[in-house]
DNA sequence: TCAAAAAATGAAAAAAATTTGCAATAAATG
DNA sequence: CATTTATTGCAAATTTTTTTCATTTTTTGA
């Protein structure tokens, strides 16, 4: 079960007491035979010596899957800034959780739980991940910290996530006191639980106001292509003077250079905002009103959720952190 | 110096017999007792069991600092994918090179030398770190497999980096054979070496042909108000009917807008063309031209190259890869 | 509530792993 | 080519880990 120095030894075909001092020196020497030992020792997974950091800070891991796009720079990036004044620092590690014929090792559910021997806490973002997963990682790992940070993944996981309900209704309130009764919405896909709360913030406070009304309403992807297309369908329809929300801002940003090679002038023919707040927004024209989302605040709120869990050890089930998100108007909602 | 279950079983007050079984159990259990003694471990750095992966994977180190935007999620999901078909599994490690008040375990330098024990191979991404660091790991870590993804950083470091220069050729290349003769440039920041070579490229090209000319040149510092800023000054120089090259897309974009705003149209009164093809390319009117660069490719050198040298072992000085790059000619370039 | 069963724990013995002393061998140096 | 220096393996010495066994604590079910 346990590496030793004999089979690091038989691997690099050295004695004991070699591979011994060879691991055990302070310097590196990168001589043929250290270059053999080592490589043994890392295939086996010897552990290392050195390696000790008897810092008080613990550690939480952050689990994701890599993908494209400015958002998981921005999730990286505020929870690390995050851990600048908090006495936990923070390790990204990658899963593939969507690849389903793993072998024992590669189970997510399974490499996850173990992760927990390692890891003061646990911060999950694991969008492909299935609900039953989320159930089986919590089962296995009891009182111990974990924390999601995707919306209605699992009712028994803790959530730290954005409250994206209150920017959808922003925008709609945003877009009353420019003067708008008429709006329309472009929405994400429907699986995604975040998706629906900006759509849901939004139309809820539509059927608060009798004078408010949705008039048009376009299911599409987050893409900037569903926006393109969304901008046909509004097109087609007839549509003019309306207040769009679109649900990201990628389906802002295709709605926005669709109409615009159709003649369509903002804020003439429609106004228009997002969602993300992506760098993008200031360099379009009309520079895009948007939800800003604060990532370092997710990461803070993320961390102190942890670290509260290490201290108190009490099962909380279910808590659900929203870390409030802003309203960046801009010239799209102009009156 | 090493880490042993009495210290352990002194921290979390219990004999050393616990504390083995505890970690040696394949199931968790997260009694109160479990998480003291896992507690005690992870603070005194006890190597776990559990942990070992038999695979004949070999593990690159990649040696990043977190930023913000687009550029650092590509570049990791762009590893990432390398090593879908590679032997080799890849590893993100976050360090704070910048930061110069360190003490000795945070020192940056010691601290990659030391991640040679653990790691195959390293590939290091520090854009604020000084040459004479590079300098130093090389040396601490002789023949050991180093890789640097920036450019120019130390002639020492074997380099993986797109090829930079072939990219503002490349541009103005297009220019020409698009039919313009006058020339415009909005720079990166002087100090960065890939700014510099994006330059020369489209520079030396001009210089070339006789009859292309360089007629306008603004120092930018790669971000979206410099590349307002570049507008500005074209303005106000009363330059009209030349072909631009903006060394990123961010001046471009900053460009773009400032100049709309002013009434100025593309092509009619100036076209352009940025470097990276970052998304929002193709959400600008006029889409935006730019050198799409491959980070894939890019990932699949680097880890290429760390192969090879694992396996030849001779050390080859300040071997360079350059990664082509393409050019994504789209409408903002249009003749 | 209480007795029986099950689980957790520590001391110490046993087993296993690591380090070190020493001699032999190999490599480097002048 | 002799001398010095470094590397290596064997085996003894030391340290660490595991296991056994007795005791205590907790859980379970009547």
């Amino acid at each position: 079960m346990r590496t030793t120095l004999k089979q690091v030894a038989d691997d690099a075909g050295l004695s004991i007491a070699t591979v011994s001092r060879a691991l055990r020196r302070k310097k590196r020497r990168y001589s043929a035979n250290e270059e053999k030992i080592y490589a043994a020792a890392r295939k086996l997974g010897y552990p290392f010596i050195g390696e000790l950091n008897v810092s008080d800070k613990t550690t939480i891991a952050l689990i994701t899957e890599i993908r494209q796009g400015e958002f998981y720079s921005s999730l990286f990036h505020g929870l690390h800034m995050a851990t600048r004044d908090s006495k936990s620092e923070i390790v990204f590690i990658n899963v593939d959780a969507k690849n389903k014929d793993y072998d024992w090792h590669e189970d997510p559910v399974k490499f996850i739980i173990n992760l927990s021997k390692k890891y003061s806490g646990i911060c999950l973002f694991l969008p492909s991940l299935d609900k039953e997963s989320y159930t089986s990682i919590k089962k296995g790992v009891g009182t111990y910290p974990i924390v999601s940070l995707i919306a209605g993944k699992n009712l028994k996981v803790d959530t730290v996530s954005f409250d994206s309900y209150s920017g959808g209704y922003m925008i709609a309130k945003h877009f009353e006191e420019v003067g708008y009764s008429e709006m329309g919405i472009i929405t994400g896909p429907g699986n995604v639980m975040d998706s629906s709360l900006r759509k849901n913030g939004f139309v809820d406070h539509i059927n608060e106001k009798i004078k408010l009304k949705l008039s048009w309403s376009f299911e599409g992807d987050f893409s900037t292509e569903s926006g393109s297309q969304a901008f046909l369908d509004f097109k087609e329809k007839g549509l003019k003077k309306i207040a769009i929300f679109g649900c990201n801002d990628h389906s802002c940003f295709g709605f926005m250079k669709t109409a615009n090679e159709h003649g369509y002038k903002v804020p003439d023919d429609f106004i228009i905002a997002g969602f993300d707040n992506l760098s993008f927004c200031e360099s379009i024209t009309p520079e895009l009103t948007s939800i800003s989302t604060d990532f370092e605040s997710l990461g803070k709120q993320a961390i102190r959720t942890i670290e509260n869990m290490v201290l108190e050890k009490k099962e909380i089930i279910g808590q659900v952190s929203m870390i409030p998100v802003n309203i960046i108007i801009r010239k799209s909602t102009e009156a």
